[in-house]
DNA sequence: TCGATAATGATAACGCATTATCAAATAAAC
DNA sequence: GTTTATTTGATAATGCGTTATCATTATCGA
């Protein structure tokens, strides 16, 4: 990926825009927005060097495909809400978790997935089954 | 799953022997070694049977395949050992999580691993390559 | 503007975990 | 022990995310 297209611009301008990790058929989705008709083969493709570039972090959640974000480089966190299911960082995080592990275990690094509903999900729950 | 064989026999002994969870592929290991010749299909129709049971929970970490552990029934993490790919219960929790969740999100439930050398790999570390 | 070459889109192919199929083996009831 | 229905093992098939293929299109340096 050396050329700068109109699908690569809109795929990266997706993702970071989202302001949240995004799968890869939702960077289809909202890139396509800007290039209808775009394949989802130019978004694995156009995806895959920016990870490579270093770019784009993959964010792997339990059970759940690859998401992806502009790479931070700092510490932080998930939040994947149950009712929408989209995920935001979350940039707080308790600190060290050594004491959690079993004797003689060393921590070296830790992952935590937080679940429930966003704000939005929260100001706009579903209407009640009838 | 009504009968009892010598397979379904094995494929529990070797779970609730585990202490830990385990990949599809580890218990038909394990149970293997009981029964020889035990093919990958009885082992995924057992575990099936016992997740729709309620005897087995599945346990998903980020970026891997499900893990079987008997059901605990209480709240715990895992801890991922980066050195063997072996995964462990931890019985320790930092407790709740709201305080990290952005505004107005309200936090349900939250999984963490931990990731790091389990004691075994502490003690033994891979020689230095040559 | 032209030309070389990289990117795209459509679609086939792939990898891999899991599930279905079905004849043979085997629990468990009688 | 016999009978009958369930389980097993071998293997084909499935589902699905991702990657490869290749003719066409488009970028960008000359």
């Amino acid at each position: 990926m050396e050329r700068i297209t109109k699908q690569s611009t809109a795929i990266l301008n997706a993702i970071q825009a989202a302001q949240r990790p995004l799968l890869a058929p939702e960077i289809l989705e909202a890139a396509a927005l800007e290039v209808p008709g775009m394949g989802m083969a130019t978004v694995y493709r156009n995806i895959k060097s920016l990870v490579d570039n270093g770019m784009l972090t993959t964010v792997y959640l339990p059970g759940e495909n690859p998401r992806y974000e502009p790479s931070h480089h700092h510490h932080h966190h998930h939040f994947h809400c149950t009712r929408c299911d989209k995920v935001f960082d979350v940039h707080d995080c308790p600190g060290d978790m050594q004491q959690l592990a079993p004797k003689g275990f060393t921590v070296e690094s830790h992952e935590i997935t937080l679940y429930g509903a966003c704000e939005t999900c929260k100001l706009s729950p579903p209407p009640p089954s009838a």
